[in-house]
Parts: C-alpha cells; structure tokens; sequence
RNA sequence: GGAGAGAUGGCCGAGUCGGCUGAAGGCGCUCGCCUGCUAAGCGAGUAUACGGCUAAUACCUGUAUCGAGGGUUCGAAUCCCUCUCUCUCCGCCA
C-alpha cells in the first residue's frame, strides 16, 4: 500500500509510475475522494470538540447540583449530526482504501521500463547448458520412465496439476528441501521457520495477495482461510501489527512450505510435467529489514538464492524485471532462472524481490530506530531459496544419461543415502 | 463439541456507584545529576494514527484509539448485545 500523503503531495509521479506499470488512470478518484474525506473529518472533529467539551460541562453542572436539560439537549441533537458524517466519512474511507489496497507498489529507479518480459535485463548468468550427445528427455518423461513420478494416478486422486512422487522420486523432492534448508540455516545465516500452511484473509491483505488475487488462492469453504501461496505469507506476516526494536533487525528468515495455487488465469501453460502445479514444495527465505539497508540486502538476497543453484551445479540466469513484468508488491524483483533442456530455454526458479515499506504499510509492520526517533515502517524482502518441484526437474533433466538413469548431484548423495544416480 | 475465566500503553499491572483517565503504579528505555567505579540513588521525559497550522516526518492544536463491531447515555476502558482470540477443566483426536 502506498503513502496517502505521499501520493498527495507527488500525483505526477505515481501516475507516471503506475503507466509503466500498465495501469493508467489508477488513481483517478482518488485525489477527489482524499479531499473530500479531509472536509468531513475537519468538520466532524469539530463537532465531536463541541460535544467533549459540552458534556464535560454537564458533569460538572450536575456535581454542582445545578440543571443541565438544555445543554444535555443541544448536545444530543449534535450527536445525530456526528454519526451522519460518521457514516459519510465511513464510506468515502472505505472508497480510498479500495482504490490504496488495488495499487501496486511503484518501481524502484534500477528497474527498467516496459510493459512486459521483454523488456527485462539479463544481469548475469553463471554456468552453460549442457551439450547432449544423445537426444535429451524431459522430466514428465524421464520421471515416469524411472517409476519415480506418476502423473496418471495424480490425476485419479486430484485432477489436472497434481503430482504423485514414488520411490526414490520422492526422496530426491525431500533431499533437495533439507539441503536447502541446511544450507539457508547452515551458511546463509537464516533462522529457521515452520509455520501454518493456512492463513487468515488479514494475511493475505498484509502481503499483497487480497483484495485483487483472490482467485489465485485455494480458500477454505465456509471461513477466512485460504492455503498459503508461498511462505512469504506467514513468514512476513510473522510480525503483522507489531513494533520491532532496531537492534533486533535484521530478521532473516527461511522456510519449507507446501504452496498451494489455483493457477486460474495459466490457461494451457506448462500442462506437462511439474513445472507449474496446484500444489508444489517451495523453500522461501525472507528478510525485515531497515529502509537504508533493504537494496543491499536484495543483493544478498539473491546471491543466496543462487549458491543453491551454484552448489547443484545447475546452469542459470538473472534476470531484472521490468516495470510491466513485477509482481503486485515489490519495487524490484531479480527473477534466477535455470536451464531447463526440455524448454531449450532457461525457467524461473526462483524469484527475489524487495517491497520497500509496501507490505509493511499493509501488514504494519513497524520499527522503533534506536536512536529513538518517530517509529517508522520496515522494509520486507522475500525470494525463493528455491522451487524445490522445479529444482527435481532441473535435476532430472540436466543430469540424464543416455541410459535413462539420472545422476544425482554430489552435494545431494548424504540426503540419498549416499545414492549416486536414479536408475530402473 | 460442553463448562468457566480473561483480553488495558514496549512489557507487567490498577481502574471505586459511567464524568479532566491517554489512562495510577512498576519495569524497561532516553536525557541530566550524583557516586572512586560493569551496582545503587536522585530529577525529568517516554504511545500510535489521522487532521489543522507549518519549509518541516519540529513545535502547537484537534479528533480517535483500553481485543473487534454495534447499542444505551449529555458523556463509556467502565453498562448492554454480537463476534474474535487466549487460558483452565471435560470430551474427542494425529
């Protein structure tokens, strides 16, 4: 969510930052209804000054045993005033926050301006994708060839979008979770989180997800729950509506959650395999932050994203965002991308973005400087550490053999007990 | 699911028959003083949001906030209703 009072004092700008970010006119009513809520509020309070002062008044008349029927009257009858602006004031804030909760947050200066991908800037890459000497498979091929994944029998029990990992499938989708998990904990520094796989809709308002996606999400029938899409979502609303110390920032944090989405507008995309799921593993880190300290902090972010890759030996990119491509609540998002043989073309894997004060605002999350200024909002981070489903992928598809079996990478085989390669 | 108790400021914790209570007291924290010393003592200060005024996120000023929403009243942290959450006991259960 952004600032009021900042978009009051700078319309050019946001409007200028919401067309790249392909939402023209985002902000029409909103510079109208602002204003209009300041008049209510200037006249309502001071209605509400009279009605303290008069019924004070009134007590101390009736400690004095004296009469008060007439001001006790006055006072009432601008009591039926108050609630009618009350009620006006309590639309026209209700129409402000609709229009607040369905902007996005605007572009950091770094992010290149576009309307879509194309526009994105490859930042570096690291590692090549590898030569075959014989003709590569892909992973919803690979997979059942080795009776490790099952899609048909997914299908029985869950319909389009679901996945059944067997055997030594299964165990490489958990090895890859707790090597991650272990080097995030490990190396990176990260505090280790488990948190509910279900939130309430506050949560969901706080990250960004509501009002504008709810049709992205898996609700529970009949409550205010919904599955979470990542773990970004109780990770960050971790410290909803609290007031953190300075000293006790940064907060880094990581977790292994199921994610769950709906996928409603991905069409035919990616149908085959596992690449885009209704339900899929995901190792998320997360970081609180200070404002100064949040864009070196999505550096590093990022470059703990990529040592997982790194240490997998798995070929891949990085790519900023464009304006047009970033999602909802950040203000710069690096998306890794890895090398996926069966696409002939590199895959999102994972995705590091800094949010500024965005969700913060939303979530209110707040911290006291030490230096005992005004409390201010925190800056939140999130990136995955990475897809653990797209990683089982990557894994089987860039470490075949001709044979049909897979390698599995070295850093894995203490997670396989020991195993060096998948084979029938 | 049944029965009961409770939700107050960064934390703990008072709030009498509704009326200078934004809220006693304590802790913590900040600043100053004092003290021959990693202690103690003394003094002062210490919520947030949204308006107005401002160059100002500084003063000053107004309004709101004692779990959430609604009601009664001239006036509610205090009374009534609904909801949410927490705790205790019972039941059930991985």
């Amino acid at each position: 969510m952004l600032d009021a009072k900042m978009i009051r004092a700078n319309p050019e700008m946001v409007e200028a930052a919401l067309q790249n970010r392909n939402l023209p006119g985002a902000l029409q009513n909103f510079l109208k209804l602002d204003e209009q809520r300041r008049n209510i509020l200037g006249q309502v309070e001071e209605i509400k000054q009279f009605r303290n002062q008069a019924s004070q008044e009134v007590g101390r008349l009736k400690k004095q045993g004296q009469e008060a029927v007439e001001l006790m009257e006055k006072v009432r009858q601008v009591g039926l005033e108050i609630k009618e602006l009350d009620e006006r004031l309590k639309q026209v804030e209700s129409s402000l926050d609709k229009i607040l909760l369905n902007i996005p947050n605007i572009p950091h200066e770094s992010v290149p301006i576009g309307i879509d991908e194309k526009s994105n800037l490859e930042m570096r890459h690291w590692g090549e994708p590898r030569m075959f000497n014989f003709e590569p498979l892909a992973h919803w091929d690979i997979g059942p060839n080795l009776d490790i994944l099952d899609f048909e029998r997914a299908a029985k029990l869950s319909g389009a979008r679901f996945t059944v990992y067997k055997g030594w499938g299964a165990q490489l989708e958990r090895a890859v979770i707790n090597f991650f998990l272990d080097i995030h904990t490990g190396q990176h520094g990260y505090q280790e989180i488990f948190p509910p796989f279900m939130v309430t809709g506050d949560c969901m308002l706080g990250t960004g997800q509501l009002p504008k996606f709810a049709e992205d999400m898996f609700k529970i029938e009949g409550r205010d729950m919904y599955m979470v899409p990542t773990a970004e979502v109780p990770l960050t609303n971790l410290y909803r509506e609290e007031i953190l110390e300075e000293r006790d920032l940064p907060k880094h944090m990581t977790a292994y959650t199921a994610c769950f989405r709906a996928e409603a507008g991905s069409g035919g995309r990616d149908t085959r395999g596992i690449i885009r799921q209704h339900q899929f593993n995901k190792v998320e880190m997360v970081k609180i932050v200070t404002a100064d300290s949040s864009y070196e902090e999505l550096e590093k972010l990022t470059h703990d994203a990529e040592d997982v890759l790194q240490l997998l030996g798995l070929p891949y990119r990085v790519v900023l965002l464009s304006s047009g491509d970033m999602g909802f609540s950040a203000a710069k998002t690096y998306d890794l991308e890895v090398w996926m043989p069966s696409y002939n073309d590199y895959k999102e894997i994972s995705s590091c973005s800094n949010c500024e004060d965005f969700q913060a605002r939303r979530a209110n999350i707040r911290y006291r400087p030490a230096s005992k200024e005004k409390i201010r909002f925190v800056h939140t981070l999130n990136g995955s550490g990475v897809a653990v489903g797209r990683t089982v992928a990557a894994i089987l598809e860039n470490y075949q053999q001709e044979d049909g079996s897979v390698l599995i990478p070295e850093v894995l085989k203490p997670y396989m007990g020991g195993l060096a390669k998948i084979e029938k």
